[in-house]
DNA sequence: GGAATGCTTCGACTATGGTCGAACTATGAA
DNA sequence: TTCATAGTTCGACCATAGTCGAAGCATTCC
């Protein structure tokens, strides 16, 4: 059963670790859970074996990521439920407000202004909800164009193109997907915003942050 | 950590069965898991504590059913990752067709006809639910009035008016307290139905049945 | 009243699996 | 070559917690 590998303390540590979308080292994930690299080696082997990681040899590096946006999304279910529950993880940090403001979940932007972009989307009838689909309308499709995505580029990949996910701190459902994916790179591009270090928070600077706003009205 | 809670096998096992969204009992689900009640009990106590299942104690029966929908949503999502096709066999209630069809719950009706009372009681806004409440309201006063019962008889009962049970084949709602029991009177004086000899089976004849159906549509 | 049922608590047993030390392989650098 | 780093495998240890038998409580049935 999946859960139970979910379950182990170690394990969860290192997949929340992942969640940052970055693809990180065996070591650097034994350090992240507090763990030796001999105890992390065995853990990865299992989560490997249950398909909810991929590793990518390079020279004398193994480094690990999530499978693909289902495992992400689970995990941020869970996380959801858990804080739900008042089962949070210790670790409160300062980072915390921060967390909940804007976030990387997986490859897309999460947080209140994660939810922000996707309402505004549906707001403005660019983006048409039903039950958990989300399919971009013909004004949608403009809007991305005019921001700068290439959204061509975007129908030929086999993944899909939107998504719905649900997000963590705010309970409310935000954009994932190739979209969501773009929409975040885009963000960087245009320097709005950055991603803070070993940390999955998306630091906006002033103007960025105004130019998102406006950007992404309600 | 909430994953370890659904890790467990026995516990994936009963909260596998309860995603079929109905009650189930303490002992169903530790048959459904296939362990002994007293180590199902241990596994029930920790899940209500995380908030995870939500038990409603009655009589010697203590019915357990998923906290939320939340809870739900999050067991689909790694039932889907697992690519486990959930094979949950409900093992609903009683073998006995007449017993699952109507019968006496102590002193008030149950089964199928039971929660068609009960539900066409709501449905015409004669009694308004709220939770494990339930209150008669104005036009349902005048409903059972009319229906031939002394309600300002019932009121000088210590006893409460209306009550909600949880049934044993259904797992639905139904009418309890001293409104429940003078209605199943009422339907005995109107030579509706009769009790079976040595059984809990409640027999509608014919006619009986088809002004039941007419009285209490939803 | 007594019998039967549903469920819990207690205590003891046990097995799963997480953990680390030590030794090993593999890649890369000097 | 030699050394250093990244990661794995093996073996042993041991704590957690899942398990059940026995006994007890609560409720309903007859």
């Amino acid at each position: 059963m999946i859960g139970a590998l979910i379950g182990d303390p170690a394990r969860a540590n290192m997949l929340t670790a992942l969640m940052s979308g970055k693809a990180l080292t065996a070591s650097e994930l034994a350090a992240e859970a507090g763990i030796t690299p001999q105890t992390a080696s065995s853990h990865l082997s299992k989560l490997e074996a249950a398909n909810l990681t991929r590793q990518r040899k390079q020279g004398r590096h193994r480094y690990i990521s999530l499978a693909n946006d289902d495992v992400g999304g689970v995990l941020e279910a869970l996380m959801g439920l858990a804080a739900k529950c008042g089962h949070v993880r210790a670790r409160t940090g300062p980072r915390d407000p921060a967390l909940r403001r804007a976030r990387v979940c997986y490859n897309h932007l999460a947080g209140e202004l994660g939810v922000r972009l996707h309402d505004s989307l549906k707001a403005n009838g660019f983006v048409r909800e039903e039950g958990e689909d989300i399919d971009l309308t013909d004004r949608g499709a403009a809007f991305v164009r005019e921001f700068g995505i290439d959204l061509d580029a975007l129908s030929t990949l086999r993944r899909p193109l939107c998504l719905s996910c649900l997000d963590w701190s705010a309970r409310r459902t935000h954009l994932a997907g190739s979209l969501g994916t773009a929409l975040l790179d885009r963000i960087y591009t245009l320097g709005w915003a950055r991603r803070e270090e070993n940390s999955r928070v998306i630091s906006f600077n002033r103007k960025g942050e105004q130019d998102f706003l406006k950007t992404f009205a309600v």
